[in-house]
RNA sequence: GCGGUGGUAGCUCAGCUGGAUAUAGCAGCGGUUUUAUAAACAGCCGGUCGGGUGUUCGAGUCACCUCCACCGCGCCA
């Protein structure tokens, strides 16, 4: 009897899973996208639209997707899927950054291994193909996570039409008049003969010999600043590189610092006041200095002090970088050799002097003693195993010694820079650079200025972006754009004999033609004249035959910095240039997106984007950063987490994040982000299961005729419609988050799913009231699908699917819909704050039911009933009075009487139905006073109006 | 060391131009239901808003100092 009974219910129907097993069902919708064209729909849908082009910074083609890369790509994604909905043409086109020093190094090291040997073109060819294999492996990847991208026109720096447009982009800056050559301190790799770059070196802990050197001071010198001259004076530098004194031009004083001259019995020394005691006390003498003279290093400046064993001045120069926590406080500066020493030579007009050549051994300049030239710089692995020193650093030492020069010397141990191949101690060495000066032609100023117009219309976001691209463009200095690496584009510049350099604009933009159709190995295959013909040549050029070609590449950053130009404007993928967004790392601001305004500012006077979006970066749990190369339980790539979690959940995961700040991951975060899954994910299947005899035209109540809490379920979906949209606008994705999980948990789940179900459930099928639920249902299911596909968009196009045909797999998909938009009739401020005020007399009698459960009285709420004491006048109580025949199914209780009660406060209190003599029926579980026969046996009288029906 | 950003319950987030008892969801705890059932509902617990000082009748909100984290730059001669 009771089964035939629950047979008469309209209980929920779908086929719509409640589990998800995401990660195994979500390729089948990667491949289903595919198979449909599902981007070319959607571009085909908005083809004459207004666009919105969200430009891609192109990922480094060396490894799997990193999650923090799957974060940056999602963001796009969830953007162009939302700007699609919202009836934007969207045209997405991925890049890839291909060239670089990590490739080179990677595959150079296996060709090591192999102790193969191999030329420029076929190492190039092999990171060429290194590259290929990633930019496979990484689109998979993409996909996987739900990426949806226009991969038929990707681009890719290294394909021969970009290469050409990096030359172009170079050739600009040559037009403009901003490239010229100077040298620059690098470093420098003496096994391999090779400039290293940032990343190919690493600090270790290295036993240098500290020295104290004299520099005398003439009489006449001494004389000249009013230091007494009856005795021997001299400065006292420190340094741990004794084989860079030959080089040394000047001696680098702070111009605040106090420096003494102290007189040591036979001699005097001029050294930082504070470090006269660590001097002496290094110097093993017993005596005690007497300070003859106090005076700033300011007061020094141009005194010209004496190298020690060649004859030439080492002036005093001054430098804000001088400090007083080690050595003398007097500097010892070669330009030739550091950085800082380089920038000093630069401001003092000093040569960038470097007597040591590609081998690491003096040369013989003419100006380097004799018995130095051909000693060696390099500290082998054996040498520093040994504890043994180079011979350049013994041979100056000796020659320190001979001259009196050598004041003291110590063993000294300290982190210092080491090849990372060759495990030895690299050195710095002044070699010839091709710069950009920033500041002519007004280039500095008209970046400066892009940046100023893109803020006055809120393009850099947060804000505070601006902020940090003004100061990365405003203080950097002349950019140095050439690397003497192989996996690059050529610097299109040739050489005479006597190494003069030939550049030309013209020149460069006839070879970057050659390039498109050749590729950039021709410059490495071909000889200058076969580069060069049919190239009209500048009148001071010497014949191509007297010409070689340089070897310097670019640097990768003018590669990816072109991209503006290789695709924007050249229309790829039907996109457009500027750029409306660009979103990448907060890191960006000094490289893509500075390296991309310069040579747009330069080329095109413009900036190539209208605004910019940052994220941060992924940290764990304690809010350390995440890097590559940590040791975590599992490798942090977008594919690892994706087959643990599906890649819906990670996309929940990303939207839930306020990216703007640190971003933080971790298995509870994440667990957390997958019940919130489940929860929506519930709530659709609640919404379809109980559409399954529901067509909109068929069976739709107007809203002039639907019910109470029907219209206010609107008014919620409307108000979620309102926020979300204004969220997605402001790509505030964590509040779209929010508001979804509390509008399924709250308004949904706990309140109108709840109380839907008695009507839904139990009244006749054709019910009006039942009726009026399921409309509403159906626009708040289309409302809350749409809101959710950017980010769900595997689950949200899954549930389309079924919402549409039933079926798992169809046609239609929720990404060729438009976003929603609630009918104006649905916001009914008056009706919410009604219901509203009765809701929060539910949580009352939600609260006065729960002793009564705990003491074993009552089970379910619709075993209760109710009886609220009026107080006449009084809010609540005039609603309660306005709905009372609504309030049994509001709080799911069986009964609900009203008692006014004038004087007395507003009260809820509850007894069991079963005290009022009240019977419950068998098919809607509701008490009532009375039963009536049916065919089915005895049910209330509404149930057989029901079974009647 | 410098510049930028941030720090609100175990987790993710609200809190607008300073105003009363500081949000909500999730998690946790012990319950209810078996008509969304590897689901659903109700209740409870949980925060001196990183720390300090100041301005104010009043500070999560403003100012200064400090600690921590992240991004960028620099330094270790």
């Amino acid at each position: 009897m009771a089964h035939e009974l629950k047979d008469t219910l309209q209980l929920p129907k779908t086929d719509f899973p409640m589990r998800a097993g995401l990660a195994q069902r979500e390729p089948g919708r990667v491949a289903h996208w595919e198979k449909t064209g599902l981007y070319d729909l959607i571009q085909a849908r908005r083809a004459g639209a207004p666009a919105f082009v969200l430009h891609d910074g192109p990922p480094f083609t060396n490894g799997d997707v990193h999650i923090g890369t799957a974060l940056n790509k999602t963001l796009k994604d969830l953007i162009n899927r939302y700007k699609s909905m919202q009836g934007f043409r969207t045209p997405y086109v991925p890049g890839w950054d291909c060239h670089g020093l990590p490739i080179e190094q990677k595959v150079s090291r296996e060709i090591q291994e192999k102790n193969e040997s191999v030329t420029t073109a076929e190492l190039r060819a092999r990171c060429d193909a290194f590259s290929e294999t990633w930019i496979a492996r990484q689109t998979a990847q993409f996909k996987r996570i739900g990426v949806l991208a226009d991969w038929k026109n990707e681009y890719k720096t290294k394909a021969p039409a970009f290469e050409a447009d990096i030359v172009r982009s170079f050739a600009a800056f040559v037009e403009h008049g901003l490239v010229y050559r100077a040298k620059k301190p690098v470093y420098w790799s003496i096994p391999f003969e090779t400039a290293l770059a940032e990343a190919e070196i690493e600090y270790k802990d290295h036993a240098a010999i500290a020295i104290w050197v004299r520099f005398k001071v003439s009489a006449e010198e001494a004389a000249r600043f009013g230091l007494p001259a009856d005795k021997p004076l001299s400065i006292v530098i420190w340094t741990t590189t004794p084989w860079t004194i030959p080089a040394n031009l000047a001696i680098a004083l702070n111009p605040e610092v106090d420096y003494v001259v102290a007189d040591l019995g036979a001699e005097r020394i001029i050294v930082a006041e504070n470090l006269l005691g660590a001097v002496i006390a290094a110097a093993k003498l017993q005596a005690t200095p007497v300070i003859v003279v106090r005076r700033k290093g300011a007061e020094l400046e141009k005194l010209a002090a004496r190298h020690p064993f060649i004859d030439r001045a080492s002036p005093v120069v001054l430098a804000d970088y001088v400090t007083t926590e080690s050595g003398t406080g007097a500097v010892h500066t070669a330009p030739g050799h550091g950085a800082d020493d380089y920038l000093t030579g630069l401001k003092y007009k000093l040569e960038i002097y470097c007597p040591v050549g590609d081998d690491g051994r003096y040369l013989d300049d003419g100006r380097i003693p004799q018995d130095l030239v051909g000693l060696s710089t390099l500290e082998s692995v054996e040498d520093l195993a040994a504890k043994k020193t180079s011979s350049a650093n013994i041979g100056v030492l000796k020659k320190l010694d001979a001259a009196g020069a050598l004041f003291a010397k110590a063993k000294y141990t300290h982190s210092y820079p080491h090849c990372w191949r060759s495990k030895t101690p690299i050195i710095f060495r002044a070699l010839d650079q091709w710069f950009v000066a920033l500041d002519k032609n007004h280039t500095r100023s008209t970046a400066l200025a892009a940046i100023a117009k893109i803020a006055a219309d809120h393009g850099w976001i947060p804000a505070w972006g601006e902020a940090r691209i003004h100061g990365a463009v405003e203080s950097r200095p002349d950019w140095c754009i050439s690397r003497q690496r192989s996996w690059g584009v050529p610097i299109p510049a040739f050489y005479d004999a006597k190494k003069n350099a030939y550049l030309d604009a013209g020149v460069a933009r006839a070879i970057a033609d050659k390039l498109a159709r050749r590729g950039s190995n021709f410059w490495y295959d071909a000889t200058p004249a076969q580069i060069l013909e049919g190239i009209p040549l500048p009148g001071d050029w010497p014949p191509p035959s007297a010409l070689t070609c340089g070897r310097d590449t670019l640097d990768v950053w003018i590669d990816s910095g072109s991209s503006h130009a290789a695709v924007l404007k050249r229309h790829q993928g039907n996109t457009a240039w500027p750029a409306d967004l660009y979103l990448e790392g907060s890191d960006q601001h000094r490289g893509w997106f500075q390296s991309s305004l310069w040579t747009s500012v330069i080329a095109f006077g413009a900036a190539p984007y209208k605004a910019v979006l940052t994220h941060g970066f992924i940290v764990d749990q304690e809010r350390n950063k995440i890097s590559k190369s940590s040791a975590y339980e599992k490798p942090q790539t977008s594919d690892a987490y994706v087959a643990e979690y599906g890649a819906d959940v990670i996309r929940l995961w990303i939207s839930s994040q306020d990216f703007r700040d640190d971003i933080p991951i971790s298995k509870e975060i994440l667990g957390h982000v997958g019940e919130t899954y489940r929860l929506i994910r519930n709530t659709l299947r609640y919404q379809l299961s109980n559409l399954f005899d529901f067509e909109l035209a068929r069976d739709g109540v107007s809203y002039a005729e639907m019910d109470t809490l029907d219209r206010w379920a609107l008014h919620q979906a409307a108000v979620l419609i309102r926020e979300c949209t204004a969220a997605y606008e402001n790509y505030e994705f964590h509040r779209v988050y929010q508001l979804c999980n509390q509008f399924c948990s709250v308004t949904l789940s706990a309140t109108y799913h709840d109380i839907l179900k008695d009507r839904l459930y139990t009244l006749g099928t054709r019910s009006p009231l039942r009726r009026s639920s399921q409309t509403a249902i159906h626009h708040i299911f289309q409302a809350l699908v749409r809101l959710l596909a950017p980010v769900l968009t595997f689950t949200a196009d899954e549930a389309w699917s079924f919402a549409v045909t039933g079926r798992e797999y169809s046609d239609a998909s929720v990404h060729l819909q438009d976003w929603p938009v609630a009918a104006a009739e649905w916001t009914n401020p008056a009706l919410e704050a009604e219901v509203a005020a009765l809701l929060r007399i539910r949580t009352q009698v939600n609260e006065a039911i729960e002793p009564l459960r705990a003491a074993g009285q009552l089970g379910k709420s619709l075993d209760a009933s109710v009886n609220l004491v009026l107080a006449p006048g009084e809010e609540s109580s005039r609603v309660a009075e306005k709905h009372r025949d609504f309030l049994p199914e509001l709080f799911i209780v069986s009964h609900v009487t009203l008692t006014p009660s004038v004087g007395a406060a507003f009260a809820v209190a509850v007894r069991p139905s079963s005290e009022l003599g009240h019977v419950r029926c068998p098919r809607c579980w509701r008490w009532v006073p009375v039963l009536e026969s049916s065919s089915y046996g005895d049910v209330c009288p509404r149930c057989v109006d029901a079974l009647s029906s």
